[in-house]
DNA sequence: TATTGTTATACTCTATAACTATA
DNA sequence: TATAGTTATAGAGTATAACAATA
């Protein structure tokens, strides 16, 4: 229980948790159907739909990535007409962002397609005691995320 | 618990482990300190160690990437004198490869040093049954990778 | 012919640096 | 000066296509 006594073994987990996070995030990469959103602008379509309208900084510190990377995503989901930018008019340099009608039912529609394929994994080669242990570690892994 | 009952619950975990994989894997690319390994040098390196000698198409298929893709990694590594290859004198189209002493001590060494800051977190921000879910998640997400 | 591996090329994702506009 | 955002550039990580050598 000591700090001396935990930590050989909380390298361990640490260990395990790089090795199959990895794993898992190249597959998820490589199962993206054709003319679909890649990763991170699914990622952040779903965050504008869940959080409401935000600016492209405040997303860009919920996805914990750099402004500039963020501002990259965003271009491209406004291209594609699924993110619609508006001006503050209480601060001229900040944009707020929104999804448009078309985003939304992207979501609905394609993101369902894109977790379909995990999910059915899930359900096929896992344990109903299985899916509720990764459902409870999803929220542990986010936390993660945010202590280091 | 038929699969009408199950699945818009196992849709929702396999989207909460999507988000939460995804944050975490752009985490632990950012920790990477000056002059490290890469991701896919670091994981490729503990394989070879943990594997034994083995050839690059082997390699590849363990970590779910493309021949091509194992070979610009392990060429990387051959230049930082961290793996050895040799030729397999029964089949002379296969490489087999293995670390060399320094690419061993470079595992122990970094590769905690590495590790550490995420035990770091561990240890300090979650209670010991919450270290132990997620050392019984992390076989299970493995599996996941490899069944979708 | 099939398999192992290499070379060439390109796309995705993200970062840092330098800039503009507004506060 | 400080903050929000953009543009330019580069590196990491991966893929596909085309090839050479060996089986």
């Amino acid at each position: 229980m000591t700090t001396v006594d935990a930590q050989p073994d909380v390298q361990e987990v640490a260990g395990a948790l790089r090795t199959s996070i990895g794993l898992l995030h190249r597959r998820f990469r490589q199962s993206r159907p054709a003319g679909e959103l890649t990763l991170p602008e699914s990622s952040a379509l779903t965050r504008l739909d869940r959080h409401g309208p935000t600016t492209p900084s405040a997303l860009a510190r919920l996805e914990q990535i750099s402004p500039q990377s963020m501002g990259a995503t965003l271009a491209a989901l406004e291209r594609r007409g699924l993110v619609e930018r508006r001006s503050d008019p209480e601060d001229r340099r900040r944009a707020i962002l929104l999804p448009t009608d078309a985003g939304r039912q992207l979501l609905q529609d394609k993101r369902s397609a894109r977790t379909a394929q995990l999910a059915q994994a899930l359900a096929s080669e896992f344990t109903r005691a299985e899916i509720e242990h990764l459902r409870a570690a999803a929220p542990l892994l986010e936390r993660l995320a945010h202590s280091i």
